[in-house]
RNA sequence: GGGAUCAUAGCUCAGCUGGGAGAGCACCUGCCUUACAAGCAGGGGGUCAUAGGUUCGAGCCCUAUUGGUCCCACCA
């Protein structure tokens, strides 16, 4: 038999009870007919490094709903695994073969980076699984997938050749955002847009036949080499008759024509655009309209090329210094105006992305956003919190094709061939042998490789097994919720969706539940340029994993930020302390000198009050929390968990347990004790979602439950607490809360008159109403107050000068603290109380002369609000009473 | 420019479909009471941002204002 230590400390067992379970296979799921399904595949974290606070709150929650759901009866997965994160990885791969060989990335080939890369995958992906272990994470680890292994890459290259021959993948020379320090494009949502301080410069482009020309305003002087045309709007007077003629490029030269578009708004700058449709997606577009040549003056490191003349070879932004000052000097300039623009920065590195010609592969969006869309907005799929739905469907009602190759190494390869004689593309599984065009036999393979949410929008799917038709998608597809935050609800959210619909024919998921970021004490974004990131490991260290877990998901809401804020942790610690101490108590009590179990028994006839009402409180909770859960307010939940044990069961049940256990009746005792083990049992149960360790810790040191052995016996087996409506124990909880009221009362008087508490007091109760019911449980008062006799008496006794009076529904109790009461003091406290009383009372009276109320408030309120007008009127009349009493 | 969201006790935040303002921490007072000082008991502290409106009744619903945060947006 096992015994708590005597102080709570979780290093001593957390890394014990994880090994127990995973070597127990608890986490373990399986296809079981007779359960139903519930499934969470973990977002997958990338493997460019550890854990941060954000991970350690999206797996608890998503912990918490997996035990709970075991619990309960599903078949529970919880499926985990990592991301490759190609352009993260990659660049970081590059930065440690910097360092360690002073090489550059393109110094190797592709084959030598690829197989550093999967050593860093080696290295970080175990880190992590670790560090998810640490956190108690209860995934299935047989079935942890990576999103490049070899089943996740066949799920890919068959979702590119479906979409592929649907014709809904096309690859194209479009204009794209280039990241000139990544060397590789970006799809739109990788783009963010931030607000610099920036300047329009106005230049004037001089009329071919000698005129005035036109002045157009530009922010980025350096793309003036791309200009082909100038745009004015067709209804602007101003400029009619320029419309048709041409003007000079300053300074190069070049003859552009004056065009009319509806893109030119002629209220903003001067009405005229330049139109540079290499460097700007409006302008491609007007360029599109038209007609127009293209001409690109970048490089892809953001140099300018040959178009740029002189500059050529030149930093776009030392360019943009150069030529605005020649510009100036050959007098071209009109005016500088400064402004704030926005900036396309790349998500990754930060850099200012380029809007650039390039040849890239695109998903058509149109089609494939439907099924998205209506998903949504038919309630198929829900959001939690609700508000998350439109920031979903905001973004696919105006999606744009999404650019999916990148220019890098690390991921899923793109499966295309081109012929090496006539350049034919060929998309498919493996390298094909004979071109279909010309016969020709040799073919290479695209070079680059596909965005990283191109293979984790496959993820709910591609780990069940997809595209093979296998059982486990058959079960455990559609996913039950997806965790995640809200920061990516575009990057992956949106196109697992889309992805679902097109490779399963159903959504991925029922819900998406959707978390806030976890930010430092100050309420800043936790970051490495800040250092303000706090390691949950540390944490774990500090406190311990249960203390972390229970402080992430009480106290928030959800889709809220919440704070780390170490005071909270620490007050997380301090309960699970409570708790070990609470089950110390009750296993002591549970156990004979040698360690033997002592009898219990239930009987119902037997149990007393607080056995009963303790009972219900625990019953109630089980609606509460289970309800809670339901909803996914984990918050509110774990609070009710944290008051049934802190506050019902250690402050109040345990305290009227003692007089009990240390007694003489051992039949009284048997019953106790399995009172005592059955409401430990329960709320080791609700609170082993939130607290996983210590629970399952206290568990194996009670009696295992009836029927239950080895495995079956833990805690995390355990079957969830029903709800019993039936359970009627009104009239105890009545007489509890009776107890509860005198006891806080002579407390409350003890405090007030300064009286040493270990001082034995004399409680005298004049009560009608009540005397029945406090001399039932008298004892318990005696014992809890800590008063030496209870003196009951009527409502006609006469209250005795020296003593100290407080008023409860239904009874005034009197206590004598000594020979000498301050009667002044008394009569200032009573005043007080009579105040509080007379303005209840008052509120109450009006509510119920208010015709509006009584006419319209429903029966039950009404009628709760009479009791409340009596109880308050009795309460008022003693007070006064004793108040007069004293004031003679 | 569009949208979302927040404003409640000194601090950090709860408050579920409108029906007498809560927790933790901090603070004050008294306690080392044989489960626990990581504790026990008691206490003080809020015109729920402002102004209107709906309602018998608003912290909660509607409108406007102020202040903060975030997201989206084609950078003339």
């Amino acid at each position: 038999m096992k015994n708590l230590a005597k102080t709570y400390n979780p290093k001593d067992f957390e890394d014990r009870i994880y090994e127990m379970w995973e070597s127990e296979g608890a986490f373990d799921a399986d296809i079981e007919e007779d359960k139903k399904p519930f499934t969470i595949v973990m977002p997958p974290p990338n493997i460019t490094g550890q854990l941060h606070m954000g991970h350690a709150l999206d797996q608890t929650l998503q912990d918490v709903l997996t035990r709970w759901k075991r619990m309960q009866g599903y078949s529970a997965l919880w499926l985990p695994g990592s991301d490759h994160a190609s352009i993260a990885t990659e660049v970081k791969v590059a930065n440690e073969l910097r360092e360690k060989t002073g090489r550059d990335k393109r110094d190797f080939t592709r084959e030598e980076f690829l197989e550093h890369a999967w050593a860093w995958k080696k290295e970080y992906g175990g880190r992590i699984t670790k560090q998810c272990r640490k956190l108690g994470d209860s995934c299935d680890w047989r079935r942890e997938r990576f999103t490049m292994d070899e089943q996740c890459n066949r799920a890919v290259v068959r979702f590119f050749i479906d979409l592929y021959e649907k014709g809904w993948i096309y690859k194209g020379n479009r204009l794209i955002n280039w990241c000139p320090d990544c060397k590789t494009s970006l799809s739109d949502a990788e783009v963010e847009h931030e607000d610099e301080n920036g300047k329009y410069w106005y230049f004037r482009y001089p009329a071919a036949d000698g005129g005035e020309g036109i002045t157009v305003a530009t922010s980025r002087p350096e793309t003036m080499f791309g200009d082909i045309a100038i745009a004015v709007h067709p209804d602007d007077e101003r400029y009619k008759d320029l419309v048709g003629k041409t003007v000079i490029l300053p300074v190069v030269g070049r003859e552009i024509p004056v065009i009319a578009d509806e893109y030119p708004d002629p209220e903003k700058g001067t009405g005229a655009v330049k139109i540079t449709p290499a460097h700007d997606p409006n302008d491609f577009e007007v360029g599109q309209r038209h007609g127009l040549e293209m001409i690109s003056c970048m490089n892809d490191d953001a140099t300018m090329n040959e178009h740029a003349g002189k500059y050529e070879g030149m930093d776009r932004y030392e360019c943009r210094k150069a030529w605005v000052r020649e510009l100036e000097e050959a007098g071209f300039l009109v005016k500088t105006e400064e402004l704030t623009i926005p900036v396309g920065k790349c998500y990754r590195c930060h850099s200012a992305v380029e809007p650039m010609m390039s040849d890239q592969w695109f998903v058509k969006m149109d089609e494939l956003a439907k099924p998205a869309i209506e998903a949504v907005e038919s309630g198929r799929l829900k959001f939690v919190p609700e508000r998350f739905g439109k920031v979903y469907l905001r973004w696919l009602y105006e999606i744009r094709d999404w650019c999916i190759s990148r220019q890098l190494w690390w991921g899923h390869r793109i499966p295309a061939y081109y012929c090496d004689e006539c350049g034919e593309i060929a998309v498919a599984d493996h390298m094909p042998e004979v071109c279909p065009k010309c016969g020709c036999r040799h073919f290479t393979q695209d070079e680059d490789v596909l965005d990283t949410w191109f293979s984790s929008a496959l993820w709910p799917f591609s780990t069940l097994g997809w595209p093979e038709k296998t059982p486990d998608l058959d079960y455990f597809y559609p996913n039950s919720v997806l965790v995640t935050g809200y920061d990516i609800i575009f990057f992956w959210v949106v196109r697992m969706v889309f992805s679902g619909y097109e490779c399963m024919g159903d959504a991925p998921f029922d819900y998406v539940f959707v978390h806030g970021l976890v930010r430092d004490e100050q309420g800043r974004k936790m970051s490495k340029s800040l250092g303000n990131g706090v390691d949950p490991l540390e944490s774990i260290d500090q406190y311990g994993a249960d203390a972390l877990r229970f402080m992430l998901c009480t106290g928030i809401s959800p889709g809220n930020d919440t704070r780390y804020i170490p005071k909270r942790i620490e007050a997380a610690r301090n309960f699970a302390n409570k708790l070990w101490n609470a089950s110390r108590f009750t296993i002591m009590n549970l156990q004979d000198e040698e360690g033997g179990w002592l009898p219990m028994e239930y009987d119902e006839s037997k149990l007393r009050h607080e056995d009963r009402w303790i009972l219900q409180m625990v019953n109630d909770g089980a609606k509460y929390i289970t309800e809670m859960l339901d909803k996914f307010e984990l918050g509110l939940a774990g609070q009710k968990v944290y008051e049934l044990i802190w506050d019902i069961f250690c402050d109040w049940y345990i305290e009227m347990t003692k007089s009990r256990l240390y007694g003489d009746d051992e039949e009284d005792k048997k019953i106790v004790r399995w009172v005592l083990t059955k409401v430990l049992r329960d709320l080791l149960k609700f609170l082993h979602p939130f607290m996983p360790f210590i629970t399952e810790e206290i568990w194996g040191c009670l009696p295992a439950e009836e029927g239950k052995t080895g495995r079956d016996a833990m805690l995390i087996r355990a079957g969830w607490p029903e709800y019993d409506p039936d359970m009627d124990y009104a009239k105890s909880v009545k007489r509890i809360n009776a107890t509860m009221a005198v006891t806080k009362a002579v407390r409350n008087i003890r405090a007030e008159a300064e009286a040493a508490p270990g001082k034995k007091l004399n409680l005298i109760i004049k009560t009608d109403r009540l005397a029945d019911e406090i001399a039932t449980v008298e004892e318990r008062i005696r014992k809890l107050a800590n008063v030496i006799s209870i003196d009951i008496r009527g409502g006609d006794y006469e209250m005795p000068e020296d003593v100290m009076t407080a008023v409860i529904d239904g009874a005034e109790i009197a206590v004598k603290i000594g020979d000498l009461v301050d009667i002044e003091a008394e009569i200032e406290r009573l005043t007080k109380e009579k105040k509080k009383l007379e303005s209840e009372v008052e509120r109450v009276e009006k509510k119920l002369a208010n015709q509006g109320f009584v006419s319209k408030a429903p029966q039950h309120l009404i009628d709760e609000e009479k009791a409340k007008g009596e109880k308050y009127r009795g309460m008022l009349e003693t007070v006064t009473a004793r108040l007069e009493a004293l004031q003679k």
